[in-house]
DNA sequence: AAACCATACAACCGCCTCTAC
DNA sequence: GGTAGAGGCGGTTGTATGGTT
């Protein structure tokens, strides 16, 4: 007999969320906080599986998400993730703090994957060109040494910098009501001891086309103090978001704290000995780098590719052509 | 203008791990 | 130690939208 469903499939609601049920869902969470997910479409009368819930949150209602074109040091970083990791889509999120899992593994097989499928052809046909473009990669900033695959890392450099984005505006077009929730999310950010950066529900975008019931969703360049004042610009921040000062200072605490209300066991879960897994040495690097993200912020990649030739000798080239055949 | 195709992304599904009992 | 439930993760699908013919 296999195991039941998380839930009762009857009476539930699937599809596209409205924007009544995310007002109901934030204003549920703003009161009791994030978690015991079981109880959400029981306490709010939502028809929706405690799972759709939870994703619903986390995936796109949880404040702090940047949403809209990833810039070129994030692509950089999801590419050479990518490689270091496989498809570990959470840990690479954990780099990414304003990035959901689900954002990057959709980014990675919508545009990604394509572009270094293309790289990688072109790169066959003319590894010369390659080459050259190496030298201006805009992500050497913190891809900051050749210690762990050379082979891997010029090619997740040479990808990222010759990469020219041509991504459309990818906002979500959103029915309804979202200052409502806009609303929402501003008061409980205001009551947030520590809150994180704020997403805003942009009603004065530059398309024409929107109507009121139409807004798009866009993050917000500015992340706005509870006083309403411009706190850091978004390249700012994309700045500070950059290993070398997450490793220099404690910008993460925002990221820290939303993420352990949505996630928990990412807290301060050192206990490594509890994660006898049976399953390959990539989830224990997955373990050891939430283990760094939570009890002391991210290390930069040269610490983690230290890391992996200190502990994983002989498997480094092993895990990398695992991850991605072309690597 | 309509049909068709490609793309992007939100959401779902199924499996896995963890934890409480 | 075994079991069941909750939550997390990664793969996949469904659908809206935009572009092309």
């Amino acid at each position: 007999m296999g195991r039941p469903p998380c839930c009762d499939k009857v009476g539930i609601k699937k599809g596209p969320w409205t924007p009544e049920e995310d007002i109901i869902l934030v204003s549920y969470i703003q009161e009791h906080g994030p978690g015991n997910w079981r109880s959400v479409p029981t306490n709010t009368g939502l028809s929706r599986c405690s799972k759709s819930c939870r994703l619903r949150w986390t995936n796109y209602l949880r404040p702090g998400i940047k949403r809209g074109n990833f810039t070129p040091h994030e692509e950089g970083m999801i590419i050479h993730l990518q490689a270091l990791l496989g498809n570990k889509w959470a840990a690479i999120a954990s780099y990414l703090p304003q990035r959901t899992d689900n954002d990057i593994k959709n980014y990675w097989n919508t545009h990604l994957k394509k572009k270094l499928k293309k790289f990688q052809e072109a790169s066959l046909d003319n590894p010369n060109q390659v080459q050259s473009s190496n030298s201006t990669s805009h992500h050497h900033q913190y891809l900051s040494n050749k210690s762990f695959s050379d082979r891997s890392l010029d090619i997740s450099n040479n990808h990222a910098s010759s990469l020219k984005l041509t991504q459309s505006s990818s906002s979500t077009t959103y029915a309804s009501s979202t200052e409502n929730i806009s609303r929402l999310l501003e008061g409980w950010m205001r009551t947030s001891p520590n809150p994180p950066p704020l997403i805003k529900y942009d009603h004065n975008n530059n398309n024409n086309n929107n109507n009121f019931d139409h807004h798009k969703i866009t993050t917000t360049s500015k992340y706005i103090t509870d006083h309403g004042r411009d706190l850091v610009s978004h390249e700012e921040f994309d700045s500070i978001l950059s290993f070398e000062n997450l490793n220099n200072n404690n910008n993460a605490a925002a990221w820290d704290k939303s993420t352990c209300d949505s996630m928990p066991e990412k807290c301060c879960a050192s206990s490594s000995s509890s994660h006898h897994n049976k399953n390959n040495h990539n989830h224990n690097i997955n373990i050891n780098i939430k283990n760094n993200i939570n009890c002391g912020g991210a290390p930069p990649l040269s610490f983690l590719e230290k890391w992996l030739l200190d502990e994983n000798v002989g498997h480094v080239e092993e895990m990398m052509e695992l991850s991605d055949p072309m690597f």
